[in-house]
DNA sequence: ATATATTTTTGATCTGGCGCAATGTGCGCA
DNA sequence: TGCGCACATTGCGCCAGATCAAAAATATAT
């Protein structure tokens, strides 16, 4: 494996903070992996053999429902943790949505690594926890607002996390966003169909607020206007 | 404060498996709190100043819309731990659903401790994916169920989660459900209207698969069939 | 008990978003 | 350059669930 001197994520994921030798450990026990666009790395009701950290990539954690809809319950990105540390099963599919380049570890040897090494459990919960609120304002919304308000946070919340992702200093939101969805995956996202999707977005773009000049990109014209509509 | 060693939840709340030691430490920088059933503990925006372990009672996390819509985003138990450790900002209000009792712990004193004690933390953090998992299944409920399957689901998980509160072996669920509920926090919960709880709790009666004896009570008559119901 | 407030149920109507089908658009590839 | 495919947009009718209104059931106070 090669080494996590020259990791791209080094700073930003749970590894950050461990010592030389607890990183040269870590490296021991996981490996790098490559997953191509549309490729799944762990099923819905797997066991939960495998965790992860993204180095590259955008991935979606996902539930289909008996009759064959699908909700994409998180979306994670460069640096993010992948699986479920400390359970059997896993409750959601993890699919890379765009090429993406992961460091892998079995979920044992991760479990024991992390119980020996409490600051990295401790970067962990703090994750945990932000992904918690995340998931419990998102819940607000699929369960209270309206098409056009869902479209309107969703565009908002892309063009904060995805506004030049090189960059990470970059804490302000950038006014071009290039999605790394498609119009369905928006839809199972917010959980709307496709062409409720479509026709907001037409609406935007006819309203003046946003323009799309490409299938998957954005551009903010008017962020107040958007802002008014997320409710 | 009263001594942990009489603690009814001691068990099974996150400070089980501390030390006498330690459990003496946590003591004293804790009290105990009693909240009146309607009564908020935190409220939404607020800075994060507290955190606690539930003695006894129920309470709901929630979250207001700007046009008054609410929407439920977690529901808490005896033994289960209410707050943001690690954070500045809660992103939900916490109110008492019943009389409440609780070990209340300001949140600085509360992050130093745990941060000292991994087993604490390990704990907390178990707590957290768990509860993530839940939030991420509601999801799904929220963002993909029709109302027949979410009143459904919820009526189950009822039946799991509130089955025989007193007898902490039980992990059967029950057939008989007392709830801490009024139809407007059920449909809070559920993203949906009251009016529309409430015809599918009479439909699901009317079509003999439950019974629903007094407001708060319901029996499950035919668990097969509501599973069926619930997607 | 009786009166009043609160919650729930039921009924009638309306509408936002769904489902289907047709059309449009961009992209890879021969 | 044009063909074929996947994805996106648009139009249209419909229905699940929201909204509005009122009655009924239950709880609380006098």
């Amino acid at each position: 494996m090669r080494s996590c001197d020259v990791c791209v994520v080094r700073n930003r994921a749970i590894c950050a903070g461990l010592s030389p030798d607890e990183l040269d450990s870590l490296n021991r026990i996981g490996r790098h992996r490559n997953i191509a666009a549309g490729q799944a790395l762990i099923w819905e009701g797997d066991d939960a053999l495998l965790v992860a950290n993204v180095i590259e990539g955008v991935l979606k954690l996902s539930t289909g429902t008996r009759d064959g809809k699908e909700q994409i319950v998180g979306v994670v990105y460069p640096s993010d943790f992948i699986g479920r540390p400390f359970g059997q099963r896993s409750q959601h599919s993890v699919t890379a949505l765009t090429d993406a380049h992961l460091c892998v570890f079995s979920r044992n040897d991760f479990d024991s690594f992390a119980r020996e090494h409490p600051e990295l459990e401790h970067k962990l919960l703090q994750r945990t926890l932000d992904e918690l609120d995340r998931a419990r304002n998102w819940m607000v919304l699929l369960g209270r607002l309206s098409a056009a308000e869902r479209v309107a946070a969703f565009l908002l919340d892309m063009s904060e996390r995805l506004g030049n992702p090189a960059c990470e200093g970059n804490a302000a939101p950038h006014e071009s966003i290039e999605l790394p969805f498609g119009r369905q995956q928006i839809a199972d996202i917010l959980g709307l169909t496709i062409e409720t999707v479509s026709r907001q977005i037409a609406r935007f773009k006819a309203d003046g607020i946003i323009d799309a000049p490409s299938r998957r990109s954005i551009h903010i014209v008017d962020r107040a206007a958007l802002t008014a509509r997320a409710g």
